[in-house]
DNA sequence: TTACAGTGACTACTAACATTAGACATCACG
DNA sequence: CGTGATGTCTAATGTTAGTAGTCACTGTAA
């Protein structure tokens, strides 16, 4: 019954990631996590502030990983390429950690939480550098960025959450849907702003 | 303090529909519920199955809600133009009504809740009939209703949870998204099962 | 080697929550 | 006028997040 077991935050969080990818973000509880650590809760707020600061570590650490296998994705490709990585990798990823995924939403404004709005952003950027790296008209990119985000969202929260009915050819609604998406993005870069 | 108030379930069921638009689904208690009402919180055990039958007959009444609203929009509309009354009718009952719109997901299998999962399958019967409407091969129309439903939820799930840093411009973007996507499931249904 | 200060765990506590059990008042009907 | 159903109540249980204060352990320095 030796006191200092030298829990680190890091530690802390990792648990936390894998009990909201295994039993889903809600069941993360404070009681919980500090069960599975073999810890009573309040020594928790040693590491971490609160439940609601345990949910900040997990977005903060998600965005992290999530942009960085972005990064590692659309490496050397560019274009419609890029793009349908970015899209697979992204499904890939809300798959892998669902609790994770989860946990990205909601987005607090700058003005609320600068530190975790830009770590949020920075999957966005990949995006937007892929995009930008096609012609595609300026004042268009961040309309074009909001639809690609939002049908691979929508796709993925709809699959998370038991959305589509039928299980089946989920993965082929998957291709028509990013297809669709990007296809039309491709139409826009190549034949300039058409409507 | 005279008991027997004559509280029905159609009152409980709209308060709580009240405090999850205004406040958020998550902040929808049987506590805050039962004090907005004047009545104590297991009074509320007489009406609904607690918590979850409580989320229950949200979801219940929203896609009712819901899908009545968008038959009556895409009424005398077919093609193009039904689709594009369907994608603003479904952000502008979001926007109305986040809390009932939060509580359509997730949503249950049809062996878990068969009247729910039914329900719930209304709004999107009226997105498939518009496009069995179109010409399209009947083996697309399940990956189309998908990729749409996909993308309209995803912009309005960011939209609603702040996943979009700059607050500009949505109403554009979402036009912007919603006519990529029909554009080219109008590609689709005139062109055949192009690939 | 010993004293000391900081770290990090603990116990004990409060407040809010959902839920159940059981008492009791009220109402409609015979 | 009585009776049974209905619906609200009080009381209690168990779980949750979070706070306050205590104390053991560890590393550092005299």
């Amino acid at each position: 019954m030796g006191r200092k077991l030298g829990l680190t935050r890091e530690q802390v969080v990792e648990a936390a990631a894998e009990i909201a990818d295994r039993d889903g973000l809600g069941a993360l509880s404070m009681a919980t996590l500090a069960s599975t650590l073999g810890v009573r809760s309040p020594s928790l707020y040693n590491h971490v502030d609160g439940l609601s600061g345990l949910r900040r570590q997990l977005a903060l650490h998600a965005s992290g990983v999530l942009a960085a296998e972005l990064a590692v994705r659309v490496d050397g490709l560019d274009g419609v390429e890029a793009l349908r990585a970015i899209a697979e990798q992204l499904r890939s990823y809300a798959r892998r950690h669902p609790g994770l995924y989860n946990s990205l939403l909601p987005a607090p404004t700058p003005q609320e939480d600068p530190e975790l709005a830009a770590a949020l952003s920075e999957p966005v950027t990949v995006v937007a550098t892929v995009l930008v790296g096609m012609d595609v008209d300026p004042s268009t990119v961040i309309p074009l960025i909001r639809a690609l985000r939002a049908s691979i969202h929508g796709f993925v929260d709809l699959e998370l959450r038991g959305g589509f009915g039928l299980p089946e050819n989920i993965d082929d609604s998957f291709t028509t849907t990013i297809d669709l998406v990007i296809g039309a993005i491709a139409a826009h870069s190549t034949t300039g702003a058409g409507s």
